[in-house]
RNA sequence: GGGGUCGUAGUUCAGCUUGGCUUAGAAUGCACGCUUGGGGUGCGUGUGGUCGUGAGUUCGAAUCUCACCGAUCCCA
């Protein structure tokens, strides 16, 4: 019995390695790496129906808190963007345009990287009064940009899916209320739907997008240890509303800028992060919500009996009708061997597995193998559909109780630098420690932190509640103002 | 951003050091037949590659040199 398909290394002794097979051809088929344009990646079926959900998830999130579609163009003029590098100081390492086949275009065009400098421009249209206001859109796409660093599938690309919201609000008090409903949709979308945690943190002063004024961020932790940020909320300020010019009338008849937010989450990422926090050495395992396969039916027949393997056929046929109403479910008639199967759509995650033989007819029952808990049960015909919700049930709650244990168990507190070098010899992930100032004049000691521990960097503190430091500054001994998290990233 | 490693059938790789013993191999996959089927069945037959691309050295290049493209890992 040679094993000639699967991951050949464990997740736990090698996980860049584990990642990678896990998403190949010898994976769960995920991606195709062979396209030839480093950056740029083939997504199967098997992400694609994962990928649609999510989206799917975010977009009725988002139009439950009002917010409208929209879809803006693949490419932005020169101009526009220029103005972001003008006033933000930042320009990503976009892709550009200067040709029609071989006639040279009047005006650059770049490939577009993130919505703000194409975006406002026409909120600068949109917006004439404070009755406008506030205005929601989001748009679901591609993205491009040249990230100079690895790039891996679905952590790090050059083009990937792409999910940003932009709003404007008339006044600031109503842009932070819009913060905190972007971290109650993080919540909803990716903690209770797809089981991942993460912490949602302020970042600290010095380290916020460059065209904003404050940068939150939601990070969860990689099995490798490695933080890694899936989401992103800016509060603009007014620094977009100058340069694009977003103004209101307001009431009183004076004209005002209007206050900007824009959110972000990585739908890349958090695909990426789910199947990274969940698989295992047998492969993929996926919240059931979001399977694309949530049950399959694996027909157990003998060749040698034919009247019994018909039984078993006509039995799953049924199972497979009656099912098919609520779940998304498949009769595996593949000419292969029981064991093959198993071994095949355990590697793509699927749930719930049925299988039915002659065994089972006898008894009226099926056997019902479960993903998460490798465990195999007998259960009644006639019960099978009320068993159902709660194998589903079932299978969520080990998902989510595993990766909520792993991220405890990687956020550790420490009171100095000393503590902190100890805890990375052998921890993953978070440090929490007490920092003198998450201004400007706090950013030596993260500097110092990073430089000392081969990269711990200072991601932020919690925005959901103030964590109020009753110590020293973990690096300088001063009085400490914040607990803030720490990790290394991805 | 810095440093490695790698590129030969669909896939994983051998062959390269020391150029010619290869009409480029193996396993696996895929297709067909028989067999088998409750955890990746076994046997047989078939299918499959301008050795990443381009240039150079040579009588002769998968093998040596250079450039490019791509993949991948580690470190910041």
């Amino acid at each position: 019995m040679t094993k000639t398909k699967g991951v050949t290394v464990k997740k736990s002794e090698n996980f860049s390695e584990w990642y990678t097979q896990i998403c190949g051809e010898t994976g769960a088929q995920l991606v195709d790496l062979r396209y030839d344009v480093q950056g740029f990646i083939v997504h199967r079926p098997w992400s694609m129906r994962v990928f649609r959900k999510i989206y799917q998830f975010f977009e009725e999130e988002v139009e439950k808190d009002n917010h409208e579609p929209m879809l803006f163009p693949t490419v932005i003029p020169e101009e526009h963007l220029m103005k972001e590098k003008e006033h933000a100081g930042f320009t990503p390492e976009v892709f550009w345009i200067e040709y029609a086949g071989e006639k040279k275009l009047e005006k650059r065009l770049a490939l577009r990287p993130t919505g703000e400098t194409q975006i406002y421009p026409l909120y600068h249209y949109w917006i004439r009064s404070y009755n406008d206001l506030p205005l929601k859109g989001y748009q679901s796409r591609i993205t491009t940009f040249r990230n100079e660093m690895t790039t891996r599938p679905f952590l790090r690309g050059r083009e990937f899916m792409f999910f940003e919201t932009h709003d404007v609000f008339a006044s600031h008090e109503e842009a932070v209320a819009q913060i905190r409903t972007d971290l109650e949709i993080m919540k909803k979308v990716i903690r209770d739907k797809l089981k991942i945690p993460f912490l949602f943190l302020q970042r600290p002063k010095w380290d916020v997008f460059k065209g904003a004024d404050e940068t939150f961020t939601s990070d969860s932790i990689l099995p490798d240890g490695k933080r890694i940020q899936v989401s992103s909320t800016h509060d603009l300020g007014h620094n977009f509303a100058k340069a694009f010019d977003v103004q209101f009338v307001g009431k009183d008849g004076k004209k005002y800028y209007a206050f900007q937010t824009c959110f972000g989450p990585g739908i890349w990422r958090i695909f990426g992060t789910m199947i990274a926090i969940h698989g295992d050495d047998q492969g993929l395992m996926l919240p059931f919500c979001v399977a694309p396969l949530q049950i399959v039916i694996v027909p157990i027949t003998f060749a040698k009996d034919k009247e019994k393997s018909d039984k078993v056929l006509k039995v799953c046929e049924k199972l497979e009708k009656e099912l098919k109403e609520k779940y998304t479910v498949l009769l595996d008639l593949s000419d292969r061997s029981p064991g093959f199967k198993f071994n095949e759509w355990e590697m793509k995650g699927v749930p719930i597995r049925l299988e039915v033989g002659p065994r089972d007819l006898d008894n009226d029952q099926v056997t019902v193998g479960l993903r998460t808990s490798q465990e195999k049960l007998n259960v009644k015909l006639k019960d099978l559909n009320k068993k159902i919700p709660e194998l589903a049930e079932q299978n969520d709650k080990v998902l989510e109780e595993t990766a909520v244990r792993y991220f405890k168990n990687n956020v550790k507190d420490a009171k100095n630098l000393e503590e902190i070098k100890n805890i990375i010899k052998t921890h993953k992930g978070f440090v929490r420690i007490p920092l003198c100032s998450v201004q400007n004049d706090g950013k030596p000691c993260a500097d110092k932190l990073k430089s000392e521990t081969q990269g711990v960097d200072v991601c932020g503190f919690l925005f959901e509640k103030e964590e109020k430091a009753s110590g020293n500054c973990a690096v300088c001994g001063k009085k400490a103002t914040k607990i803030v998290y720490a990790a290394k990233s991805v």
